[in-house]
DNA sequence: AGGGTTAAGTTTACGCTGTTAGGTTACCGC
DNA sequence: GCGGTAACCTAACAGCGTAAACTTAACCCT
């Protein structure tokens, strides 16, 4: 990360291998997106800083949101590597579900403007980008997080809940519905920390800690013993 | 002007006292940020609607996210009225909290772009216009939901589950951790149907219930029966 | 009636924005 | 040396939020 030069200077204009001047557009756009939101970063500046005209962008992304589209498979790139490290098995069959979820929240919340951009900033375009569906006219736009790879992070959660519920340590139900419940947990979580910093929180490990403790309260078969 | 043939147009246009003018483009602004996001609606395009020059919004509101927090302010009243309605006892002392929470979710998810506008849209200048202290440097910036009356709404909600604490309805706890946790589910249920639309939900009804009846069951000091 | 004041709205302009069309330059294989 | 092409450029369009200065219409006060 910190490589020879801080910041290009558009004085010093060198051609650059396609794969290389894409890879340190994205970086930038990820910068200057992390920095100032999507909306309020320009196409400008971030090609200001790499050192090239506006218009050479168009020649690695078909626009901005494609550049969003990017940064949001980098960002469930990491997502998806975090919740590989959590071990397939532990000794209490609940903790893993715990330690996926705090590891869902952890990641988020160490970065809350990527965690803004990729589930909070609405696409116009982003059916045409990733091949996804659009939604129906009249329903928001959608944002990143319902693409390929949010779903694959989706998928592990909801793996170990049906597994958990097979398996007696859940209350037996709806599956596909509590897997919902506990991603809406975490995401409320997350989301409402970073949108609302003014707002007089309970201390961080004690809202995590309440979260997670009511969650499983709520869904296992055989209530484990809690902290006072 | 004396000759003037688009003059004519302008001279047609009706002078409004500023009581009149102010709400004709605050109901004509929340429609276009409704339609098309605060950042897609232009000045210039409610001005058309209003049939004013855009600059002449100016004599009515600071900027543009002025008149954001002032729809803002309707959404929130809206809210407090909907709670409002919410019977002060119910039979079952849960009751309250389950329609108070359903209320919350159901007023959300039946306006979700002033959802979105209100809990999710970063403002740069909200503490000039509010008067609301700024969050420190680094963190990102806030939303409307933090402002004044969306924590009228939220002490609702505080005031009941504390209440239901000191009776012993409630696992007591942290009361203020357990509001959070309320919220935040709440929040993130509504959330994450508005931003993901196209992402395979259970269907709301289900979801909802799920929702509600693992939060409670969570929280509560007695387990009620569970519907099957 | 005439002058002053003010509210309501206008014109003009500045410096931004994303993006397209078409031109230019540097390098690589032959 | 010479095409071809990958990488990048200039010019331009239509639109953006907003500040400054100006006009017009209505009222109040003498």
């Amino acid at each position: 990360m910190g490589g020879g030069e801080r910041q290009e200077i558009a004085a010093r204009r060198t051609r650059l291998p396609a794969a290389e001047r894409r890879e340190q557009i994205l970086r930038i756009a990820r910068e200057l997106f992390i920095a100032e939101g999507f909306e309020r970063a320009s196409m400008r500046r971030i090609a200001e800083r790499a050192g090239i005209t506006p218009t050479a962008i168009y020649d690695h992304f078909a626009d901005k949101e494609a550049l969003m589209a990017a940064i949001g498979e980098e960002f469930f790139d990491g997502l998806i590597e975090a919740l590989s490290t959590v071990p397939d098995a532990t000794p209490d069959p609940l903790d893993r579900l715990k330690m996926l979820l705090e590891g869902y929240v952890r990641y988020g919340l160490a970065r809350p403007r990527e965690y803004r951009l990729v589930f909070m900033t609405p696409l116009e375009g982003l059916g045409r980008i990733t091949g996804h569906r659009l939604p129906r006219d009249g329903t928001p736009p959608e944002c990143l997080g319902g693409t390929m790879k949010g779903a694959i992070s989706f998928a592990v959660l909801e793996g170990e809940i049906g597994m958990l519920m097979e398996r007696g340590v859940l209350r037996p139900g709806d599956k596909e519905a509590v897997a919902d419940v506990v991603w809406m947990m975490g995401h409320g979580l997350v989301s409402l920390l970073i949108t609302h910093p003014g707002f007089e929180w309970t201390p961080l490990d004690t809202v995590i800690r309440t979260s997670i403790d009511t969650l499983l309260h709520g869904i296992v078969a055989d209530l484990p013993p809690r902290h006072p």
